[in-house]
DNA sequence: AGCACGCCGACT
DNA sequence: GTCGGCGTGCTC
């Protein structure tokens, strides 16, 4: 299978080549399945480029069988290519993505087009083949299984010195002591601390070549026979080396010691208490456990989590780990993607799209941060990779950790009802959790002059910066001012394309739609009335920056968001001069409350999050608490500091609940009465929804459409299930001049709900009209 | 999604 | 007289 010497067929003319039917899933929203003739049968899971219209397209085989002779229907296409040098995709695999096609109205070949790497669908099967087999050899190093070990021991003496030579490179031990036994030729394995034995690295083909005539072939069969592991046994870290864990993270890693087949863990930790060394210690004792298994770690957001990239490879350096995210090339994320497939790649550490890869030996999930909204897709297939991961780890029968200081509703809950279970980490490793104060906006004289900044904020800064501490300031507005306003005529910087002001940018002088990216530069005067008073209102980042350096005059102030990090690098750059101490303020939006601890930051701000508690969206209490937490977190973990930790939050409702419960730290509480809410409510999770969005440049047409889907849907939900809520404007109605509407249907039962759906769906397949719409299953934006 | 085919306005 | 708008329909 792997690395086959014969070049793919071309399809021949001889009918005898033709007598197999295949079925095949492509990615073109195609709702069935496509049928094409090849000469033999070929595996389910088999990758193939099949002829559509004028095209070839890359198609996966979900069956095949003798080609019924339909006489009078038109003849089928066979199949172009076989791309044999990749392994079919498991029968496992086939059915996760067959589920999850299924449970979000999609079609099957857009849910295989979404988990295979862009690379393979526009690559042809020559190209393919080289790149796998450049991907396999490159970087991995293969090591003797305990099989291969008993199995080349016993040949040994039968075989000539190249061989003997090849084996012990492999870290077979010579039969009798033999001192001359040359050092092969090993690069050490990649990753920051590799020491050990040659052996220890294993050996790549380039190697094993080196050592004998035969050996990159002899290397390849061996792995098939199961002689050899690719990337060689973690060499076990000393213990002595290992941080000592604490009662509780020694009690949650034992839990998932001794669970056996499938079960979701939420390991509901504080900031810093440990989550990341109990991930890696679960990790361990699975790799271990078996020397073939894969261990898949989800997280929100790649770029923001460097940190756990390094600790995963400063802690299995033997292991080929896999990265799958957007950020790579295309052609590099099929190496990945490849390593991973073959099972290589011991570790795969991705965004929510990796929960779609193909992972053959898959034995253990782990979602860090498990209530990130960016683990739902939020365009074409809107799949939760949370929920995914949670369905194949039942699939395969092994765990899923999911990990979080502030887990969503929807894990809490199943935690509290007993379908996961918890584990807790309270206790902090390195210093105390910030102490939060609530500082009330209302009276205060600074703010009311219009200052980002109210006094006992301003004395909290000046006093840390005396202290040599860093301060965080977090706002959630990137620009200068949100709007430019006109105090004569009341004209506002509105975006001509959305509903939606435009964005006052002081450093270019423009106003730019954050929402559809439109820009202008800005007007010097009224262009309604032409009044000269064009007056900036609301603060921006850019605006907090500038408050904060007339402030504070002598600070070194620097700013991280979306429109810093624009240059490539630059978010980088800042947050190393954070770390190096060449900063005393740091503002910024959630990017900076992400990824990094800071180890001199004080005190940490937010400045106005009193957006979060009034939001039409009833997620958006839920993460405004993760964020302020988060935000929290990032203040110094380094113990003995002249003053406490403080996270401060300006707000003009210090008595609201969400603020008290951050205050006590008391996360529990706070999900109880948000649960509470949506139990009366009747939300989720004690209810499934989904979303009809549709949208349409005009107005009218998407009017027409909606009233006719929401009339469809009335039909479809006689008896009341399930519950079809009127049309309603999204939440941006005009967008980059589309307007939007949307239906919410709810139900208690999903069952009911599904069904639901696909009735619903079918019907408004067949209505025309040119309007854009998509079922959004499970929305977490309204 | 691509990429055709198919009927109605402003250009060499 | 053509070039080209995107509505409608199909891809085994």
């Amino acid at each position: 299978m792997l690395a086959n010497p014969e070049p793919s067929r071309s399809v021949g003319d001889h009918p005898a080549d033709r007598s197999w039917r295949v079925r095949v899933a492509v990615d073109a929203p195609l709702r069935g399945a496509l049928d094409y003739l090849w000469g033999q049968p070929l595996a389910p899971g088999t990758l193939v480029r099949v002829p559509l219209g004028r095209q070839v397209v890359c198609a996966v085989v979900l069956h095949c069988d003798r080609e019924a002779s339909d006489a009078g229907s038109r003849p089928l296409k066979s199949v172009e290519q076989v791309l044999d040098c990749l392994q079919p995709l498991s029968a496992q695999w086939m059915d996760l993505l067959g589920f999850a096609a299924d449970y979000y109205q999609r079609p099957l070949g857009e849910l295989m087009g979404a988990a295979l790497p862009g690379w393979l669908r526009e690559n042809p099967a020559q190209a393919v083949r080289r790149r796998v087999q450049q991907a396999l050899r490159r970087d991995t190093r293969y090591m003797l299984s305990d099989l291969g070990r008993r199995q080349l021991a016993s040949r040994l003496r039968r075989h000539g010195p190249a061989l003997v030579r090849l084996a012990r490179a492999l870290g077979l031990e010579p039969p009798e002591a033999d001192g001359a036994a040359d050092p092969p030729a090993v690069r050490p394995a990649a990753g920051p601390q590799a020491p050990g034995p040659a052996a220890a690295a294993g050996l790549d083909e380039a190697d094993a070549r080196r050592l004998h005539p035969r050996g990159a072939a002899l290397l390849r069969e061996w792995l098939q026979r199961g002689w050899l592991l690719a990337g060689g046994p973690a060499p076990p870290p000393a213990p002595a080396e290992l941080p000592v864990l604490r009662d509780e993270q020694a009690a949650a890693v034992q839990a998932l010691a001794q669970q056996q087949g499938f079960g979701a863990q939420l390991l509901f930790g504080v900031t810093g208490s440990g989550k990341t060394e109990v991930y890696l210690r679960v990790m361990q004792q699975v790799l271990e456990r078996d020397p073939q298994a894969q261990v898949l770690v989800l997280t929100p957001e790649i770029n923001l989590t460097p940190q756990l990239l390094r600790r995963l490879a400063a802690r299995f350096p033997g292991q080929r780990l896999a990265l799958l995210h957007s950020g790579l090339a295309q052609a590099e994320r099929f190496d990945h993607w490849a390593a991973a497939h073959h099972a290589q790649a011991r570790i795969v550490l991705g965004t929510r799209l990796a929960v779609l890869a193909s992972l053959p030996r898959l034995a253990l999930i782990v979602v860090d941060e498990e209530h990130d909204p960016s683990y739902k897709q939020q365009e074409g297939a809107r799949y939760s990779a949370r929920d995914l991961a949670v369905w194949r780890a039942r699939q395969l029968g092994v765990a899923v950790l999911l990990g979080s200081a502030t887990p969503s509703l929807e894990s809490w809950h199943a935690a509290s009802r007993g379908r996961y279970g918890l584990l807790r980490l309270q206790q902090r490793s390195g210093g105390e959790l910030p102490r939060v104060r609530l500082l009330s906006s209302r009276e205060d004289p600074l703010l009311r002059a219009g200052g980002p900044v109210g006094q006992a904020l301003f004395d909290a800064v000046t006093q840390r910066l005396q202290l040599g501490q860093q301060c965080l300031m977090f706002l959630n507005r990137r620009g200068y001012a949100p709007v430019l306003c006109c105090p004569d005529c009341g004209w506002m910087s509105d975006c001509a394309h959305c509903d939606s002001h435009l964005v006052y940018h002081r450093s270019d002088r423009s106003l730019r739609c954050h929402h559809c990216g439109y820009r202008q530069p800005v007007a010097r005067a009224c262009p309604h009335c032409g009044g000269l008073d064009l007056q900036p209102v609301g603060r921006g980042t850019q605006r907090v920056e500038e408050a904060l350096e007339g402030l504070f005059p002598r600070a070194r102030i620097a700013r991280i968001d979306a429109d810093t990090a624009a240059r490539k690098g630059q978010a980088e750059v800042s947050f190393s001069q954070v770390h190096a101490g060449e900063v005393d303020i740091l503002v910024g939006t959630q990017m900076i409350t992400k990824g990094h601890d800071f180890q001199r930051v004080g005190l940490v701000a937010a400045l106005n999050p009193d957006a979060g508690l009034f939001s039409h969206d009833p997620r958006a209490p839920e993460r405004l608490f993760a964020q302020l937490v988060q935000a929290a977190g990032r203040a110094g973990r380094a113990g003995g500091a002249a003053l406490q930790p403080e996270m401060l939050v300006q707000t003009a409702y210090p008595e609201h609940p969400l603020y008290q419960a951050l205050q006590r730290n008391d996360y529990a509480g706070f999900a109880e009465r948000e649960l509470g809410e949506r139990k009366r409510a009747a939300m989720p999770p004690f209810s499934f929804q989904a979303l009809l969005r549709a949208e349409h440049a005009n107005p009218d047409k998407l009017q027409e459409f909606i009233d006719h889907a929401a009339q469809l849907a009335q039909g479809l939900a006689a008896g009341g299930q399930p519950t079809v809520y009127p049309p309603v404007p999204s939440s941006l109605a005009r967008l980059a001049g589309v307007h939007r509407q949307q239906i919410l249907v709810e139900s208690a039962r999903r069952a009911a709900l599904h069904g639901f759906l696909r009735d619903w769906r079918q019907a408004l397949q067949d209505t025309r009209g040119g309007v854009r719409w998509a079922i959004d299953v499970d929305p977490t934006d309204f």
